[in-house]
DNA sequence: ATGCATTTGCGAACCATTCTCATTAATAAG
DNA sequence: CTTATTAATGAGAATGGTTCGCAAATGCAT
């Protein structure tokens, strides 16, 4: 059991959430998973651990990790809910509209023009999102084309 | 027909796709929106006008159209598709977490930077979504809120 | 007008997500 | 360690957006 997944079981606990062996499993996965699995994916993983557990309970208990603010539930593209362990440090994403592969990134300089977009128009921020969505350029070794 | 639908099938019928009936109606649907509808939304639009029109035809059309470049295909939210004329301006929204008061803004030094830093993930910045939340400066003028 | 490839309408299929409900199991109380 | 309470689970049905397959209809070049 990770040290990850045990902060977010604890946490649940403390919401008044029952510690069950499913929710231990599953805490267990996402807090390992280090890309943005959505729901099913998550399922195929903990399925591959205990066969017996549902996808309605993987759909539920991430619902709960979510609500206990350890867990963001991205909707990124696709008609799915991809998570992510909000442990790591802040960063936005950019959707490949080809192949749905999510790219971290981080710029201080859009972060820092939020801020003052915000505060221009009378506000202090206090969250955002930004997702990017691009088609990936076709720089170099370029691979032949319908002609 | 308005006129944002006529540049709609005339391009269409440049890139070799055949104009029918429920092509027009549906480019004249989409042309008129100034919102952000999702398909089954366009097809009760489309529906109002010529009921025999099926939401297979609206799904295809809608493709076709975002083919032309004319119509973006956001997959922003919620798991829907949702359609944009690209000839509107565009602005990002800000929302008071106190009042929930949507604020409409546009920043060209962010819209330049997300390019910016599209291009320098490899990718060419095809469409984004950036939603600010804030909390109203203490400032002077406020105003009576929900009570 | 004719021929043929493209489009269409319809229903089935798909896929992610939610819901229902009977059964199981975690927790608190005794 | 029981027992009672009540939340959590599993199985499957339901939902809602989107795609598919195919026969019939239609646009369009000739
Ligand atoms: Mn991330
Ligand atoms: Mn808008
Ligand atoms: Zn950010
Ligand atoms: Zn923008």
């Amino acid at each position: 059991m990770s040290d990850a997944a045990e902060v977010l079981i604890s946490h649940c606990r403390q919401a008044g959430q029952r510690i069950t062996a499913p929710r231990r499993i599953i805490a267990d996965v996402v807090a390992k998973a280090d890309d943005h699995p959505d729901v099913p994916e998550i399922y195929r993983r903990v399925a591959a651990i205990d066969p017996s557990i549902s996808l309605s309970t993987v759909y539920r208990t991430v619902k709960v990790f979510a609500a206990t603010g350890l867990v963001e539930r991205h909707s990124f593209a696709g008609g799915r809910v991809q998570i992510e362990p909000t442990s790591q440090a802040h960063h936005d994403h950019l959707i490949d509209i080809e192949s749905g592969a999510v790219v971290e990134f981080r710029s201080d300089e859009i972060e820092r023009l939020q801020a003052l977009v915000a505060r221009e128009l009378g506000f202090e921020l206090t969250a955002h999102r930004l997702v990017l969505y691009g088609r990936p350029l076709a720089r170099k070794a370029r691979r032949a084309r319908k002609p």
